[in-house]
DNA sequence: AATCTTTATCATTTCAACATTATAAACTCA
DNA sequence: TGAGTTTATAATGTTGAAATGATAAAGATT
């Protein structure tokens, strides 16, 4: 299982969904789905614009948890 | 940009794509093309079930290369 | 209270990820 | 050389990821 750690990380940052939204084109709505949780399955394509945006590395967006 | 680097990996771990293919159940010629990098957009449920099968974090797949 | 911003949610549509199947090509190895 | 395995490639169908737009709900700010 694969957890996105996204909400963590734009609390820390003090970076808003929306702005995130505005900058990336990623779509508002996905945007707070996939920070809730209710999407897991996301595309590299998405997780390479948060790097982006971010200018983080992936594993401050993704943490593989075997079970 | 996200870099999968699935071919060395499997390389290094002596590791073919068929086998991968039949433990995972991701399709062979899907797997193809993301070991030849002919698709880059990965959904995070296959990274998920490389990483379960391969027993490997996913900084072992996947590395993001700004630009 | 009223306004503004942010987030949640829903409905619709598009498009590509992925599965499936089949075949060809490449590569072992007896 | 021929059989067995692995990889490349193409065609097709399904499904879900993601965009768009719109509205409601929740938070902030004054």
């Amino acid at each position: 299982m694969i957890k996105i750690k996204l909400r963590q990380l734009l609390w820390d940052r003090e970076v808003t969904a929306t702005a995130v939204h505005q900058a990336t084109g990623i779509s508002q709505s996905i945007l707070s789905d996939i920070v809730r949780g209710k999407r897991t399955n996301v595309g590299l394509d998405i997780i390479n614009k948060l790097c982006v945006y971010l200018e983080c590395d992936i594993n401050e967006i993704l943490e593989f948890i075997p079970e």
